[in-house]
RNA sequence: UCCUCAGUAGCUCAACGGCAGAGCAUCCGGCUGUUAACCGGAGGGUUGUAGGUUCGAAUCCUACCUGAGGAGCCA
């Protein structure tokens, strides 16, 4: 039990999390220090542990003249231990305070960069790994945590295998988009995985209904604040199921995590400001529109947009307004969508697709549909798109050994927390955010 | 790849053709209830780089570098 030697001086160390079972007890807290502000006499100590923020108040009196004049020394960002009784108190954001009674340094901390005021986003985005420690980060952190919770959670109480697709893939998945190569030993390039899709339709064959969450790459020149290089994305696939299953199931995700959110983040979303009776309003059922119906809104919201061509980000922005929950836009033509897309029976030229758009201007934070499972369709698709057949044999071998009717999308984590949270950029909602011209830290 | 904007103290910005400034941070001093504390003082500059115009350039012009926002592409 060495550890617990650490800042452990005959009291019992606490998270501030738990600080409410400890009134009137002495406790000994380990963190960081976040701020200082003193009053001649009184040093007023804001202390965070990782899980929450409490104000430590240290008097010269109860301290001595050395703890005292130690305390008036130290940055911000200090890590140590405080030994003091918790108190209620009024004044204080979290309802309680700790009246310090002692005080051991870890480790010290001078010229923290980044300070109280503002800064600009080049500068925070260099210090990335310390930037991570603002409250905001750290609110934004955790309910991109409590979101990969419930999505797990919503899968797994569903049915649902997890069934992880390869990162490492041989050839472009979609054909499209474009990806990163990387060296795989000697003479072989391998690229990095843009979705897991494809794997996924193999994977139910075997397991009926799954999911893969992880890591995607995009080598898209993008610079916007709705991309990421490197993001995260969920995706589930089912056999026997159609586009209506697909929808069904995208809304009862989406309506599953939110409200997950709200009942376990609630702090969180008060430090971000968001105003979150927008948040409750995401009820099932979502309206779900035509490509067809949403060209009509677009044209007659003064946008000029014409039937074929794919939603840009105002034309995203201006059919969500019309909402005050997502909205599932389906079957757009075939031509905008990838090779693997059935096509609508009653008209050929649309596809099974749907894609869910956020509100507030978020966009696009779901994109699926059917698959074509028809081995002879499959074929023409992969010609007419100039695909390399012999990649996709394995793929093609699905149709012929048992194909069934199937459906599945996927989830991009980042834009649905962006929304969520009420974020300007994508790149708050990542660790570390990987961009076009980022790659530090 | 294209379009637009921005680079001045450690940070955020001002000065917009005429002496390089403020707030915060840092250091020193004061203050027993502060919440981005406050009050007084000090130190801190090759104005992104290179050239040009001008009596004089942070300021105007050209090129380049770096970053941001957007377009295209997409989750």
């Amino acid at each position: 039990m060495a550890a617990r030697e650490i800042g452990y001086d005959g009291v019992m160390p606490v998270y501030i999390d738990d600080i409410a079972r400890f009134e009137g007890q002495p406790v000994t807290l380990r963190g960081w220090l976040h701020r200082r502000r003193s009053s001649g006499k009184i040093h007023f100590l804001t202390v965070r542990d990782g899980t929450g923020f409490i104000q430590a108040v240290m008097s010269k009196a109860a301290v001595g003249e050395e703890v005292f004049e130690r305390a008036d020394h130290l940055g911000q960002e200090t890590s140590l231990a405080v030994e003091g009784t918790v108190r209620a108190d009024a004044r204080a954001p979290g309802g309680y305070e700790i009246d310090v009674a002692g005080l051991e340094v870890f480790g010290e901390s001078h010229d923290y960069p980044i300070t109280p005021k503002e800064h600009g986003v080049d500068y925070l985005l260099d210090r990335r790994h310390l930037w991570i420690r603002s409250p905001r980060q750290q609110a934004i952190l955790r309910i991109r945590h409590a979101v990969v919770d419930a999505v797990r959670d919503f899968f797994n109480s569903r049915g649902f295998t997890l069934a992880d697709t390869p990162i490492f893939t041989p050839a472009a998945c979609e054909g499209t988009t474009t990806l990163f190569p990387v060296q795989y030993f000697d003479d072989a390039t391998a690229y990095l995985a843009q979705s897991g899709q494809l794997y996924n339709e193999a994977n139910i064959m075997a397991l009926g209904r799954v999911y893969c969450f992880g890591p995607t790459f995009r080598a898209e020149k993008s610079k916007t604040r709705r991309h990421l290089t490197e993001f995260w994305m969920v995706e589930p696939e089912m056999a026997f199921a159609t586009l209506d299953d697909a929808i069904e199931l995208g809304e009862a995700l989406v309506v599953a995590v939110v409200a997950q959110v709200l009942e376990t983040r609630q702090r969180e979303l008060a430090t971000l400001e968001r105003n979150v009776s927008a948040l409750e309003r995401v009820q099932a059922p979502f309206p779900r529109i035509t490509y067809d119906e949403a060209v009509e809104t677009l044209n007659a919201n003064g946008q000029a947009f014409e039937w074929g061509g794919d939603f840009g980000g105002t034309d995203e922005t201006v059919l969500a307004e019309q909402f005050d929950r997502p909205v599932a836009v389906h079957r757009f033509p075939s031509k905008i969508k990838a090779f693997y897309m059935k096509s609508d029976a009653d008209r050929p030229e649309l596809s099974l697709s749907v894609d869910i758009l956020a509100p507030e201007g978020y966009g696009e934070i779901i994109g699926g549909g059917q698959r074509e499972d028809d081995l002879d369709v499959l074929l023409a698709r992969i010609k007419t798109h100039d695909l390399p057949q012999e990649a996709f044999e394995w793929y093609l071998d699905l149709r012929r050994y048992g194909t069934v009717p199937h459906s599945g999308f996927g989830m991009g984590i980042e834009r649905l927390l962006a929304w969520l949270c009420g974020l300007e950029h994508l790149r708050e909602a990542i660790p570390y955010p990987r961009m076009l011209y980022r790659l530090y830290p």
